[in-house]
DNA sequence: CTGGGGATGGGGCCC
DNA sequence: GGGGCCCCATCCCCA
């Protein structure tokens, strides 16, 4: 699955991009301030309708303080429930699972047949109309689910993005979907932009060196919280994802792909 | 080459 | 409906 639009990142000095140059509409305030922590800056989109946006407001401090360290934070209390569990297998095409997709699994055929099913006057002429799609049923009722299951939802998957293909049944869905485009949470420090706060909240543990996730099986820290569930695999007899073939186990998926890769279930 | 850490994106759920 | 958070997935880099 390809990372998304995003621009890759390269954190190597060597190889570090100018972020002033991602954006011609963000600012960039003053680094090393993070008392105040980040203001971010909306880019204004022209991609829905002036009446539909609403630009997100400005962050106060308490907004994007990084939370307190609780005492749960330790896999010990946490996790163990998660972790313990069985990955269901990796989705071949996230893009399938938006909310582009949404469409009601139900047949016209089967919606019809649940609604005659569900009204004992099914049989009689049919006089309630839909105004959508001319589909006409002998009660209200039955119209009335056919409009909540099917046709609503379809006339309702109307926001569409201009930046790319993607449509959304909800203006909700759509504007969380634009931020990917329009990345409104700048670092102060670097410039580098997010789609959502938590996610530069993450990025500035980065910078501050705050690392909240401590191992309790040895002295490591992790700045982020699945690094920390990947890195409890690391202390696992038996790994989370496992080899068909060979019956190995791997801490991390793209582990187990790198084995099959490199020939192991080729062999065999 | 392999294993692991760092960083980050997106969907889903809850409040 | 929106924000915050959780979880999963993935890419990149390094030892």
């Amino acid at each position: 699955m390809p990372r998304s639009f995003l621009v890759k990142k390269h954190f190597n000095a060597s190889k570090k991009p100018n972020y002033s140059e991602l954006d011609t509409h963000t600012v960039i305030l003053s680094p090393y301030l993070y008392e105040s922590y980040p203001v971010p800056v909306i880019p204004q989109p022209e991609i829905i309708s002036s009446v539909a946006y609403n630009p997100v407001t400005v962050w106060t401090a308490t907004g994007l303080l990084p939370p307190p360290l609780p005492n749960d934070l330790s896999p010990l209390s946490g996790y163990p429930s998660s972790l313990g569990r069985v990955s269901p297998p990796p989705q071949s095409e996230t893009s399938s699972k938006d909310h582009s997709g949404s469409e009601s699994p139900i047949s016209d055929e089967e919606e019809r047949i649940q609604s005659k099913l569900s009204d004992p006057h099914a049989t009689e002429a049919e006089k309630f109309q839909c105004n959508l799609c001319s589909k006409t049923y002998s009660t209200f009722s039955g119209l009335a689910k056919h409009k909540q299951l099917h046709c609503d939802a379809q006339s309702r998957k109307s926001f569409s993005c201009k930046y790319c293909d993607k449509e959304y049944v909800s203006l909700g869905a759509l504007k969380m979907h634009i931020r990917t485009h329009t990345l409104p949470c700048v670092c102060k420090i670097c410039g580098k932009a997010f789609s959502r706060p938590w996610l530069l909240q993450g990025h500035i543990r980065t910078h501050t060196g705050e690392k909240p996730f401590s191992c309790p099986h040895c002295n490591r820290a992790f700045a982020d919280r699945s690094n920390l569930r990947a890195h409890l695999q690391t202390h696992s007899d038996v790994k989370k994802y496992q080899c068909k073939n060979c019956s190995k186990t791997f801490s991390r998926m793209s582990l187990l792909h790198k084995h099959e890769e490199s020939g192991c279930c080729v062999s065999q």
